[in-house]
DNA sequence: GGTTGCATGTAAATGGTTACATGATTGT
DNA sequence: ACAATCATGTAACCATTTACATGCAACC
C-alpha cells in the first residue's frame, strides 16, 4: 500500500490540493496510522494524473503558486476500491519510547518519569482532540469505527502508565530491594 | 535509532549470533516495536566490530557456517546508554488494517467480517504468548513493564473489535437505513 | 526581525527490504 | 520429494525522507 493508494484516499473523501494531502497525514485522521511528506505526494499525483486516475484543476491564486486541486476519477475510485480488497500488508509500528524503556534499568529513574510523563500527557491531547472530533463530525461508519477503536487504545495506554509508573520507577531506582527480598 | 544501536539493545541482553538477532525482532520481545532483516543486521554487526562496540567469537559447528558470537565491549555498552538517553523519535505506526477499515463503506459486509475477525484472532494469539511469556519468564523491570503496556492494549484493541464488529457490518451492509431514520 | 503558514516541486541521500548465493539437516 | 530451520553474507532495488529552491503574508 503506497503513497499513490493513500492520496487516493484521501480524495475519496473529497477533493484537495497536495498541501491539503499532507496536512490529512500530519493533522488528520490518518496521521496516526499513515504518513507521507510533500516529497513523496507530489510525484504520486503527477504519476496518478498521468494514469488518468485523478483529475486536476489549477485554482488561480494572488501572490501565490496556483493550487492544483486534484479529484478522483471513476477510473481512481475503481483503482482505489481494488486496492482496499487486497491483503492488508501486517502492521508495522516502530517505537523508540517502548525500546528505550524495555531497557529502563539503564537510565535514571528521573528520565524514565519524565519519558512516561510525556507519554501520558501526550495520550491526553490526542484522545481530546479524536474525543472531540468523535462529538462534532458526521464521518462515514468506517471512520467512526477506526476512530473508536484509537480511542480505545490509547485510553488503554495511558491509564496502564498511570498505573504502573510509579512502581517501574521504585523498581529502576531500588534493584536491590528486589534481590534481597 | 536505527539498526546499530538495536543490536546493541539485543546484546545487552547476553551474547548473540546475527541469526539470533534476527529472531529477537522476529519473534521476540521487540517484535511488536521494531523490525529488522539480515540484510541490514549483517552489516551493522561488522560496522559495529570495526568501531570496537562489539567483540566476536566464532564458534566451530559440524557442517554448518561458524557461528559468530557477537558481545558487548564495555564502548559498545557506554555508546548504547547515550543512545538511549537521546530523545525518542517520535512512535510511527503503519497499518493498512485501519486504513481500508476506514473505507469500510467501500467493502463487501463479507469482506469487513473477515478482515477483524482475524485480527481478533490475531490479537488473541499474541495476547497468548506475551501472558505465557510474563508467568514464565523472569525478565528486567523495563521488559515486564513494556510487555504489561502490549498485554493493556492489545486486550482493549480485541474487546473494542468484539463489540463493536456486529455494528460496523450493520452499517456496512445498510447505509440507507442510517440516512432514511 | 524571525517564525509559521501557504503553495509547489526536485534531487540527493538514507535506510532498509528482497532476492540471490551456498549448503547440510530435519521433519512431513 | 519438498519445505523449513540453521547460518552467513552481498548486491540490486525500493520507497521515502531530507534538504534545497522560491516567495509572499501574517503574526509575535
Amino acid at each position: 500500500m503506497d503513497v499513490k493508494i493513500l492520496c487516493l484516499g484521501v480524495l475519496s473523501r473529497g477533493e484537495a490540493s497536495g498541501y491539503e494531502i499532507k496536512k490529512a497525514f500530519e493533522e488528520g485522521p490518518f496521521s496516526h496510522f499513515h504518513q507521507a511528506s510533500f516529497g513523496s505526494i507530489y510525484p504520486a499525483l503527477n504519476a496518478l494524473s498521468a494514469k488518468g486516475m485523478v483529475a486536476c484543476r489549477a485554482q488561480a491564486q494572488e501572490k501565490r503558486p496556483d493550487k492544483k486541486i486534484y479529484s478522483l476519477t471513476s477510473k481512481g475510485r475503481d483503482c482505489f476500491v481494488d486496492a482496499l480488497l487486497a491483503e492488508p500488508d501486517p502492521d508495522r509500528m516502530r517505537s523508540d519510547f517502548l525500546f528505550i524503556l524495555s531497557f529502563a534499568q539503564f537510565l535514571p529513574p528521573s528520565r524514565v518519569a519524565i519519558l512516561i510523563d510525556q507519554r501520558i500527557e501526550w495520550y491526553r491531547q490526542s484522545l481530546e482532540r479524536m474525543e472531540t472530533c468523535a462529538a462534532t463530525n458526521g464521518s462515514s461508519a468506517g471512520a467512526t469505527f477506526v476512530r473508536g477503536m484509537g480511542i480505545a487504545v490509547y485510553r488503554a495506554a495511558a491509564e496502564y502508565l498511570e498505573a504502573n509508573r510509579d512502581r517501574l520507577i521504585a523498581e529502576v531506582a531500588e534493584p536491590a530491594a528486589l534481590v534481597a527480598e
